[in-house]
Formats: structure tokens, C-alpha cells, sequence
DNA sequence: TAGAGCCTGGACAACGTTGTCACAGCCGGG
DNA sequence: CCCGGCTGTGACAACGTTGTCCAGGCTCTA
């Protein structure tokens, strides 16, 4: 342990350095520097000494001097809606995957779909000097970035597009995905179908609406607008608009739900229904299969999200990738009851 | 921007510094400095000036910088089983809540239940100078984490306590929570009652291993090799236990499930099932009121587990606490259903 | 045996920031 | 008119590491 206690009050601790390993085993503090870094030019004696004064000190590097110096940081942010949500578990555990086989670090933060709380977060990532950057956008203008990104910072959004600025983004075929869901709904014989979504302010969430218009154009359905419910996502309200469009004159037979909370609330106010209307719900959630119907949705697949986002991400760090480009990744209709029961009423 | 190109190859851009920031404004490094971290002491001229040097370069404080210079970090590292885990989610959310309150990022990563993973997971948190250290244990021996702790990093462990090593821990009551369940299923008449769960290497584990035997004892009942099933703990496995312990010429009853994947797998199995079995789980999850019948189960709170663990971290942090202390969190049984079904068979 | 080349080790600067200190200029009071 | 204090500013060292470069000692060859 370093003998004298020089250290600022406002630190922590009081770690050994390479300098005290230097002092301890007798060598130059450069040589210490090749020991730890497996640096080549040192015998096996003098290694001997200096892994010996390590162990006893406790050694361990400061990787925040190493960034310093080199410039990389070896870590990526990850700024995303809400730790909690299912939906972002699988997505950040495949980031962090990825993060690993590259040697580096995730450090992520919830932006709680407040635009102002993503940016915060982003900027101080970038303080932090963070290598690169995956964001799942709660805001819609994001040239606040731009001093970064020219700066080097590797961006890619995931989820949903940048506003006002050209990155790479990773997202869902929303619009063909719910195109899908509805056309579904559509060939087991209903018209009056409902949509339940999110405020279109979010890009995923206008897709999705697009996607059920589209749909029910194809058809040449008329969409009544007492079908659609917009803006709509804490469960009381969702509750409330599921119940005004499955009564009145004209009931809605289906109801196609826009993201997976909705969908659950959903499902518990059919499940109080005494006939059976129809759901398919957008994203995938677990144990849908367990319920009775079993819950039809429109899976996308969060997992391969973040990993390709990551993957692209990397790509870029190594310098291969020059212009933005959008990938959109597949959705998968997976039928389990819930979506195939006939229109009554 | 800066004029020249004078970064090593390594560094993925090249940004400006307070250096340049100084220079372009016509003042001293210290006064940008000072106008950066609103210090007192520079005329409102100054001020604008500086500030105008900022915006035209682009110019963000690097943090690594000022870590090495300040000696806090202000992030703390979190290391758990699993991101992807949906108990995890609420978890990580309520630490991110509190670091974020404490002005703190965080960084996490997963171990995969792996002790070696864990353990370099923690290291390279330490090696960063993350000013704590939250761990959900995969191994059980941490007294690789002793030259940190002396050297001043907070560590709180998490969910389930250190090994060989004195050190706060926040858990859930686990013993009492399998006891309270198993004696739940006991009051409604069951008498052969099986138990499955993970390793009882996994502290959790045990200790719900251990109330369950409690429970049987408190009532009496001796317990048969066959109602046990341990270590298991992929669906595939935990399936084959639960049929056996539901076949063959006593069967059980009802099962304690000792996890929630454990669970979601039971309820799989017994939904196949003609006759009822009674089951009650340890963990809430989402959607099991909506199941039929609804799953009872043991619940603990994950968000307040995380919000005490990192509470305590940060106030040791303060230097407000010394003695390490262990905190155990009451569960809450949730009747649903399924641990109220009667003994069949 | 001299010179060339290699191997090991260390001195030193640099990374970008902050804390310390000193200095210049100004004010008011004796 | 001088002195002490106060205010705004900047020079400088330090944080702990890594890259560069050089020195000294060794071996090998001519």
C-alpha cells in the first residue's frame, strides 16, 4: 500500500498506481505499463517482481488515465425508453452481447419517452467519451447530435428513425406488420376493426396506424373514426377506448393493438366479455400462448434489433461503413386463437 | 475546429478542448474551465464570449478527463444475471432511477450466471473507477472484490448475499416466502406437495429449498426424495420433473415452483393436465391474474430491492455508514387460484 | 577486438481537465 | 498618498496512463 495518504479529499479511495508497483519491485514505471498490458521486452524475472508487487498491492489500472491517453474508451451508451419494459430486456442483452465481443462496455440509461431526458443522457454519454451510440429516440429532432457525430461518435438509432438528421437506423417493418395483423383480421371475415396505439408523434406508432389503413384500403374498408383510438397508453384510458369502441350502434369485432401493453390491457377487458371478439396485438409478449385464446400477434423480434443495430455500430467504429442506411428487419405473424375467432355481433 | 490533425491514429475523432476553446475566445484554459462548470469569479463579457467560443466549436467537457483529474466517477456498475430476465427489468429501472437522482450513470452487464463471467465483469467495472458496485452473485466466493473494497469502492450485493467476504447485502426474505407459500397449498389440504428449483449452490435457491422444508415440518409432514427437484432449471428439464413427480404411484398435489421460469414452465405442463393441480410460485409475473386459473404466487418487489440496494450504496458512498448489514425485504403472497385448488388424486 | 545489432529497461512528454496560487488592477479608508 | 483587501484572470502542476526515444549491456560476426 503507498506509504502516504496524497490524494484529494474528494476521492474515493487511495489505489496503488504503477508508480508504487514501479517502486515496490524496483523497476521503471514503463516496464510495469508492459507487464500489465502483456507488452512484449520483458524477462521472465523482472515480470516475476512486478506481478508479485501487483498481487500485494492490490494493483489494479485506472482505465479512465488509459482512455485518456489512447482516446477509446471501449464502451457504448445505450439510451433507451425503459429499463423495465419486456420489449427493451431481450433488445439490451443482445447489444450488450455484441458490446462484449468487441471488448467493450454498455452503459445505458431510460429516456422515459421524454425528449428532453434523451438528450441529457446522450450529451453525457458523449462527455464520457463513449465510442459509440445506439439510441431508441424518444424525441424527433436530433441535431443536437450533429456536433457529436462529426466529432466521431458512432451513431445508430434503433426502433425508430432520427428526426432531422441523416444516421443509421434499425427498425421493424412496422407499416408491413401491422398491414399483416389487420389484413389477417380481414381474411378471417371482419370489417368493423378497431385500433388502439400510441400517439403518432412516435414514429413506430404512426407506422403501425399507416399499416392498419393500409390494410383496411386494400379491402375497401371504410374506416369509421370512432374505430381509432391514437395517443392513448396508460392502462385506464386504454381500458376506457377499448370499452366505447366494443359498445355502441356500431361495435367493433377486432381490435388490433398497437404495441404489447396495450395489448395486454386488452385482453383483460375481452377477457370480462361475455362474446368473443377478435385481437391481434402488435409485438410479442410471454405467455401469450398460455392465455385462452391464445393471443395472435405480430412478433418482431427485439433480440435481432439490438444485435444488428450493435453489429452496424462496430462496423462503423472500424471505419468499413461510410453513408447512413436504414434496415428494416422482417415481422412475423404468429397465429394463436385470439386473431381467428370469427366476427360476432 | 481545431487547425490540425494532431491525435494519435487510435482516437476516433478529434475534438476540441478547452485549449481550443481558450484560444478562440481570446482567454486563459482556466477561465473556460471556470465558465464550463459555472464557477464564480468571471465577468458576465467574459462569460459570453467563452460561451460563444463553445457553441461555434462544438466543444464538450471530457469527462474522462476531469474522472482522472476529480477522482469520482459518478456512475456505478450493476452486474446481474440476466438483462433480458423480465425480474431484472424493474430492478435495474429503480437503481438507474436512484444513480440518476444521485446525478450518476450506470453500466451493466450480465453474467449469465456464470461465476467467472461475474467476476470479470466486476473487475472491469472496478478498473473504470465506477464509484459502486452493485452484484447479483453468480459465484460464491468474492474475495477477489477485497483489494476493491478496501481501496473505497461501495459494493452492495444484491438479491443474494456475498461469499467469504463481509459485505451489505439486500434480499428478499426467501425462506419465510416458500414457507408462507408451502403453507398456504398445506392450509388448503395438500399433503404431497413437490418443489422444484434451481441449484441450491444459488443462496435464493437454498433458502427456498429450506422454507419449504420448513413448512413441511411445521405441519408435520415428511417429505419424499421424489417431491424434490433440484437444479433444474431449463424448460425442457423442469418439464420432465414436474410429469415425473405427477405420475408414478404418489403424486403430488400441488408444486411449489421455486422461480418464475420455473413456473411459466409448471403452468405449461399442468394446462395439459385433465386433472387440477394446485400450484403457487416464488416470483410475481406479469399476466399471471389473466391465466386460468390465476397463479398464485410468492412476490417479491424487484424495483424496491434495487431502489434499498442502491439507497445504501449511495449513502455509504456519503461515508454516513460503516458496519455492513444485511436487509431483508418481506414477500407477499398473492392468492389467485392456483395454490387455492383443492388435493385431486 | 571492434562494430553492428538486439534486447531490456527507463526518462520524459502528452492526453484534457481541475486545484492552487500568484499577480494585476481597483477600491476605500486612514 | 499609501496600504490592505477584494476581484478577475491566468500560469502551472497534478491526476495515472501510454508512446517515443534513448541508453546500456549483451551477443554475434568479421
Amino acid at each position: 500500500m503507498p506509504e502516504t495518504a496524497r490524494r484529494p479529499e474528494s476521492r474515493y479511495g487511495n489505489r496503488p498506481t504503477m508508480k508504487d508497483v514501479a517502486a515496490r519491485a524496483g523497476v521503471g514505471l514503463k516496464t510495469v505499463s508492459r507487464v500489465v498490458n502483456g507488452e512484449p521486452g520483458v524477462t521472465a524475472d523482472t515480470e516475476r517482481r512486478v506481478q508479485e508487487a501487483i498481487e500485494a498491492l492490490g494493483f489494479r489500472r485506472n482505465d479512465s488515465a488509459r482512455v485518456l491517453r489512447k482516446g477509446r474508451t471501449a464502451s457504448i451508451g445505450l439510451v433507451l425508453e425503459d429499463l423495465a419494459d419486456p420489449f427493451y430486456g431481450p433488445l439490451s442483452r443482445a447489444v450488450e452481447e455484441v458490446a462484449r465481443a468487441h471488448g467493450a462496455l454498455l452503459i445505458n440509461g431510460s429516456s422515459a419517452e421524454d425528449p428532453d431526458r434523451e438528450q441529457e443522457l446522450a450529451l453525457a454519454l458523449c462527455a464520457r467519451r463513449v465510442d459509440g451510440l445506439l439510441i431508441i429516440p424518444a424525441g424527433d429532432d436530433h441535431r443536437y447530435l450533429e456536433p457529436e457525430i462529426r466529432a466521431g461518435v458512432a451513431t445508430v438509432f434503433v426502433d425508430r428513425p432520427a428526426g432531422r438528421i441523416d444516421a443509421d437506423v434499425v427498425l421493424s417493418d412496422n407499416h408491413g406488420g401491422a398491414r399483416s395483423g389487420v389484413a389477417h383480421l380481414i381474411a378471417h371475415g371482419h370489417r368493423r376493426i378497431g385500433f388502439i396505439g400510441d400517439m403518432p408523434r412516435i414514429h413506430t406508432a404512426a407506422e403501425r396506424l399507416r399499416g392498419y389503413r393500409t390494410a383496411m384500403e386494400d379491402a375497401g374498408i371504410p374506416v369509421a373514426d370512432a374505430w381509432m383510438s391514437l395517443g392513448v397508453t396508460d392502462p385506464e384510458r386504454v381500458r376506457r377506448a377499448a370499452e366505447e369502441m366494443l359498445s355502441g350502434p356500431d361495435p367493433v369485432t377486432a381490435i388490433f393493438a398497437g404495441n404489447n401493453r396495450v395489448t395486454v390491457t386488452v385482453v383483460r377487458v375481452l377477457a370480462r366479455l361475455s362474446r368473443p371478439v377478435a385481437l391481434v396485438g402488435f409485438d410479442d409478449f410471454e405467455l401469450a400462448d398460455l392465455l385462452r385464446p391464445g393471443v395472435t400477434v405480430v412478433a418482431q423480434d427485439a433480440g435481432r434489433l439490438g444485435r444488428t443495430a450493435a453489429d452496424r455500430l462496430f462496423r462503423r467504429l472500424d471505419g468499413t461503413l461510410v453513408a447512413p442506411e436504414r434496415i428494416e428487419l422482417p415481422t412475423r405473424l404468429i397465429t394463436r386463437g385470439s386473431g381467428e375467432l370469427p366476427p360476432v355481433g
